[in-house]
DNA sequence: CCAATAGGTTCAATGAACAGACCAATGATG
DNA sequence: CATCATTGGTCTGTTCATTGAACCTATTGG
């Protein structure tokens, strides 16, 4: 996060996870790697950030041991970006904060739901199921779909366009389902 | 959070929670409205912020309905800065978010742990107290101490001295807690 | 040969963050 | 009465990060 010069000694754990998805977009990009992105270009065009900021943030992600690189073709060399174990972590937090700012910071509600692949039923305020019960749901089991009480955004783009139907987390989407 | 020119048409919640509590430094002076901070010279000290930044800061987070000003003297008019119910609501997201930064961004563990107050058993993953059942502990039931396990940082202000011993999340801190 | 695809790098201009000095109202101190 | 300390700021110049646009490289398809 390169948050002056003493963020470093802050005596908190906080501090430390801001240094690594504090950033800007860095959890934006994160988000969308639970969605299924993992292409550059994908990244590029559904976030809509400049191309300078997305190499570096995904550079740092990878540093950080939030995302790893995974070639899917050589020659020329492409590689997509995929959550590690740590990154897949940060579905808690991701998903509480998501859901602070569907409630608090967004006029009419979020954009999408999310709900319990195995049974159905939508999740509840910290990520678990409350029908199953047991701890938090892991990503791969939640399947997000529209707000059917929310129309679409005016975004038209390869993601955008994946997510108007329903999606399991961290299958991969747009053009990384299209394979050359 | 001034994302560019299109943050505001990002078609999630998330995006609309960072726009409020995304930016450098708002979800650590959040973190110590939490301990208990409330004036602004607590916040100076504790967080090591730029005065400018930190005047901004206060002042979007009251903006945004996450902090609001509460006086506590007439004559200078003087007033702290305490989280509203939205504010609260965040409690959640920063409990997992430090969690995650204790287990993947922190060497050695987190500097804090949080038990519930009731029974004194410490908080879960997802905030929830294991002996008591139920969902997720509130705020003003968590009690913070220093883990024994990591010495103490090298900061000397007064919010940082009242943490060294154990501390119930909401109760005012530092200068608040000796009134002129 | 030409264009398109994929994933970048480089650049100037802008905006935000930073450190430190300064300011204003009041109450305590000598 | 003069001065100083407290509290919560504002102002200023410098540095750093972000932005948008153009450019670059390697390869495949037509």
């Amino acid at each position: 996060m390169a948050l002056g010069t003493d963020y470093e000694q802050q005596d908190c754990a906080l501090a430390r996870a801001l240094e690594v998805v504090g950033e800007r977009w860095s959890l934006l990009i994160v988000r969308d790697a639970f969605y299924g992105v993992q292409r550059f270009n994908d990244f590029l065009a559904h976030l809509g950030i400049p191309r300078a900021v997305l190499t570096a943030r995904l550079n740092a992600l990878v540093a950080a041991g939030v995302l790893r690189k995974e070639p899917y073709r050589q020659a020329p060399l492409r590689h997509g970006y995929l959550l590690t174990g740590a990154g897949l972590e940060l579905w808690g937090p991701l998903y509480q904060l998501s859901r602070w700012g569907g409630r608090h910071a967004t006029a009419g509600g979020a954009h999408h739901l999310f709900a319990h692949a195995v049974c159905g039923a939508d999740l509840d305020v910290v990520g678990s199921c409350p029908r199953c019960g047991g701890g938090p749901v892991p990503p791969a089991e939640v399947v997000m779909r529209p707000n059917p009480a929310r129309t679409g955004g005016r975004w038209d783009d390869p993601v955008s366009r994946a997510l108007v139907r329903p999606h399991r987390l961290l299958e991969p989407i747009a053009s990384a389902a299209v394979p050359a």
